[in-house]
DNA sequence: CAAGTAAACTAACAACTGTTAGTTTTTTTA
DNA sequence: TAAAAAAACTAACAGTTGTTAGTTTACTTG
């Protein structure tokens, strides 16, 4: 853990605000008020707005594309790769709300880096496709759509930066759990 | 069915503009380019840009609001009270990606309408919860926390927008259907 | 075809944008 | 405590922003 730069903290307030208006409407002087400067201040530290979201965007991406790898080596069944994901998610997100907001949302303007983050999602919905194939192909897995398992679970799970602010009351440990159970078996009651 | 007005056409033009860059990177020199036009002329047909927005966001709102008030009121199971919302959420975003987008990313910039926004959009999930809570009550949906469900499936609805343009070789009936069962009933193969 | 209306135009505005250059102040280090 | 480094400042830039005013062109209608 090495001690958190000038930079971070701007990385960090930038983070917040940009999920309360987007990374378009906040200005230089919003950012450099929030930490209580000059905007000309900023360049000190930073090298352009661009750079900001790019620390932003990039680490939680490759955050995510490692954390899958683990998870598609590990030597577990098809759903319990899921329920990993699922972990993998809740994990990152409550540690970067913030951050999440500005991957989700503000990804088209990231210029110079657009083509790589764009290469490290799509790598990253088509493991997780695989993951779902497979468990189909072995009977884990009911034989339905798998575009759509695929949409539904990356869905809830791309959303969670939304939610988990307001349900902060909830562990990731008991979060993870209890959502796995509603995108594993669903919320229909089984008359057994 | 009315004719389709110019303002219409520069409000469609504009959710299109808005989806890819968000309501705040879009210029009206960017629109009006888009409309083939001048800047200046745009305001021939509309007061400000916040109206195209407001226009884009809150029709959609209470479109939404409307419909769930319908299924709200109908005498059918809280499980067919759901299917009936993926049905809403499917048929409204099929008809209007482009407007979705706005709907979920660029509310905060409404300004004088955003009150009004926010107490559709609280409502709206109130009503929702409600079912989810009715149907727990009756046996028919399992006893698990009701936020999670509620966020789960509000959360795949809300995503519809960016899959419903990759997949639009589904028509609206099977991807409600097909969706509406990876909801309920999960994607795990039950051994029976 | 004349008159009225709808819809485009040019020109310009004041405010705001990200960023730079150069300078001063504060903090750290030797 | 002097020197060096870090971090703030003021002033300004060139370009962009939403929008208005006034004018011209194109279409519709009596």
């Amino acid at each position: 853990m090495k001690a958190e730069t000038r930079k971070d903290e701007i990385i960090k307030t930038a983070a917040k605000l940009f999920k309360e208006k987007g990374f378009s409407a906040v200005t230089m002087r919003d950012l450099a008020s929030a930490m209580g400067m000059k905007a000309a201040s900023l360049y000190n530290h930073i090298k352009s707005k661009q750079e900001i979201l790019k620390e932003i965007i990039i680490s939680l991406a490759e955050e995510f594309t490692h954390g899958l790898e683990l998870i598609q080596k590990s030597d577990i069944s098809s759903i319990q790769k899921i329920e990993e994901v699922v972990k993998l998610h809740v994990n990152i997100t409550s540690q970067n709300t913030f951050g999440m907001a500005s991957l989700n949302n503000d990804w088209m303007h990231l210029e110079e880096k657009l083509d790589y983050y764009l290469e490290l999602r799509s790598n990253y919905e088509e493991e997780l496709r695989q993951i779902i194939a497979d468990g189909v192909k072995k009977g884990e897995i009911i034989d339905e759509n798998i575009e759509i398992m695929l949409f539904s679970i990356l869905s809830t799970l791309r959303s969670l930066y939304l939610w988990i602010p307001k349900k902060d009351y909830l562990n990731p440990e008991k979060l993870s759990q209890e959502l796995s159970t509603v995108l594993v078996k669903g919320i229909n009651k089984k008359i057994d």
